[in-house]
DNA sequence: ATTTTCAAT
């Protein structure tokens, strides 16, 4: 309850942008499969969803805060809408993270279909260097624009790296875990498709590979030494 | 073998 009464909340500040936030606090289950599936060829996802948990830590303790899932609007990805609730999901967030008594911290966690696109990464660098005392872990579905080797995703991937995010493939316990926690699921079980398990081994071996160029480019250079 | 991607009609 106090989360619908959140969201509400959220919509009165927000206009109308966000009223469809706060009727569907469950993602329907058809929605959550069809766009969180890892396959390769994702064909006709026109939209990305973002499912987030918020935790909040005052001293020692720590609970969970609020949770929900968002999907991109207007045109506007839906990491920067996230970015813009997030104010209100994590009241106190500016002027506690010194070392007052107050000590107050944030951890977030989402799981979102896409991996971020080059510019959501960079707004989510600047955003975190502001903001130290929150940890932002992200779990993907699938790699958004990540074929070429010189892609700008790749590269925010990277400096979402440096900036301190822990990024990760979905696997198998992920898309359980947000079965059971964002998706109107009724009695039902989560019953993993084809190839899920496949397709989340080979994307996070892309990701290894996407996140630690050196390693290759060390490689290249001893090639290059030894004249081969 | 090849296919898509936070749309635009």
């Amino acid at each position: 309850v106090s989360c619908v009464v959140h969201h509400i909340s959220l919509a009165i500040e927000n206009g109308t942008f966000s009223l469809c936030l706060c009727l569907s606090v469950l993602l329907p289950r058809k929605k959550f499969i069809y766009h969180y599936k890892n396959v390769r060829w994702a064909r006709g996802r026109h939209e990305t969803y973002l499912c987030f948990v918020v935790k909040r830590r005052v001293g020692p303790d720590t609970l969970t805060f609020d949770f929900g899932h968002l999907r991109n609007r207007n045109g506007i990805h839906v990491e920067l809408l996230f970015l813009r609730y997030l104010g209100a999901l994590c009241p106190g967030l500016w002027g506690y993270g010194g070392t007052g008594e107050k000590r107050l911290s944030y951890s977030i966690t989402w799981f979102c279909s896409w991996s971020p696109c080059a510019n959501c990464s960079l707004r989510l660098c600047q955003f975190l260097s502001q903001t130290p005392n929150l940890r932002l872990r992200i779990f993907v579905s699938r790699l958004y624009f990540c074929d070429m080797e010189d892609s700008r995703e790749r590269e925010g991937l990277r400096m979402l790296k440096k900036a301190g995010v822990q990024i990760t493939v979905m696997s198998y316990k992920d898309f359980f875990y947000c079965w059971q926690t964002f998706v109107a699921r009724r009695a039902s079980q989560f019953k993993a498709w084809e190839e899920l398990q496949r397709n989340s081994v080979r994307l996070t071996r892309k990701l290894n590979r996407i996140l630690q160029p050196c390693e290759t480019e060390d490689l290249r250079d001893a090639f290059k030494l030894l004249g081969l």
